[in-house]
DNA sequence: ATAAACCCTAGAGTCTACTCTAGAGTCAAG
DNA sequence: CTTGACTCTAGAGTAGACTCTAGGGTTTAT
């Protein structure tokens, strides 16, 4: 139990948050989190309030916001002023964009289902299977 | 209609395909297309086998497959052999990656709503917009 | 005192799929 | 013969989010 166990160190971060030690300095380098503060011999420390960004920063993610986007969501809650509306905006705005990657999602497996499904009634019907005819190969190809 | 209108150059097939000129010779350096014969005086000619290819390699990647296996799927075609059974297996392991990606967004595109409803809900019932009382933001930074 | 485990910096490398640039040659039409 | 549209190559640049390396200092346990 040294200054070890109770400082929070790079490496007992990244424990915490599931992040990478490259990723945690990577962060800093890119804005994301204040300096950290560091011991004499210039080890980061990082306070509870920086661990407690980090989690926002990977909650914001896992919402699909960008680096970028998660930067201004930061700066709103820095501000501390017309933050609920601004926030309401950028919600909206990734919520149509999530929307629609969904929805391509959803027609790109709908495709490939139905291929699997001409692949698994060819090869039941018959031994060969030779690429004349393989249905998918052959209708990749066709133009149109 | 001079040799220009009956050869299908570059710019000709960029057309036809919807691809950029760069992306054609792109793929040709990345080996997607076998090199495509040439004029004289070095210009590109694609036959119609081309460029048949190049709407398969595009119908591919409509359905979510990166070059690398589109580049497998163009080998399947050529080999003419076991292809059936083999483009199941990639069709599969496409399947499910796809799928785990389309419930991925879904599980965040229902997040945002329901961050979306906590944020109308507050700006209904207050004036103040102040980010102490912005739920989303408070939200993303709660630890756990 | 020394090894193991940790930390530092600056900067390069990775991945995917392009996209663009500079500098130069080619071709058809007027 | 010139103009303009087209083509060529080699190579650099882009975006996003890391990921890793080399070379070196620090801390803790034994």
């Amino acid at each position: 139990m040294g200054a070890r166990g109770e400082n929070n160190f790079i490496g007992e971060v990244a424990r915490q948050t599931g992040l990478s030690i490259h990723t945690l300095r990577f962060y800093e380098a890119q804005r994301l989190l204040p300096e950290a503060s560091r011991t004499e011999s210039g080890y980061r420390v990082y306070s509870p309030e920086d661990v407690e960004e980090l989690h926002f920063i990977k909650r914001a993610q896992e919402l699909g916001f960008s680096l970028k986007e998660i930067r201004e969501l930061l700066l709103l809650r820095s501000r501390k002023t017309e933050a609920c509306s601004h926030v309401k905006a950028l919600l909206e705005e990734k919520l149509v964009s999530v929307r629609a990657k969904r929805q391509e999602l959803e027609k790109i497996e709908g495709e490939l289902k139905r291929n699997l499904a001409a692949c698994e009634r060819r090869l039941r019907h018959r031994h060969t299977s030779r690429v004349e005819s393989c249905p998918v190969l052959v209708r990749l190809g066709r133009n149109v």
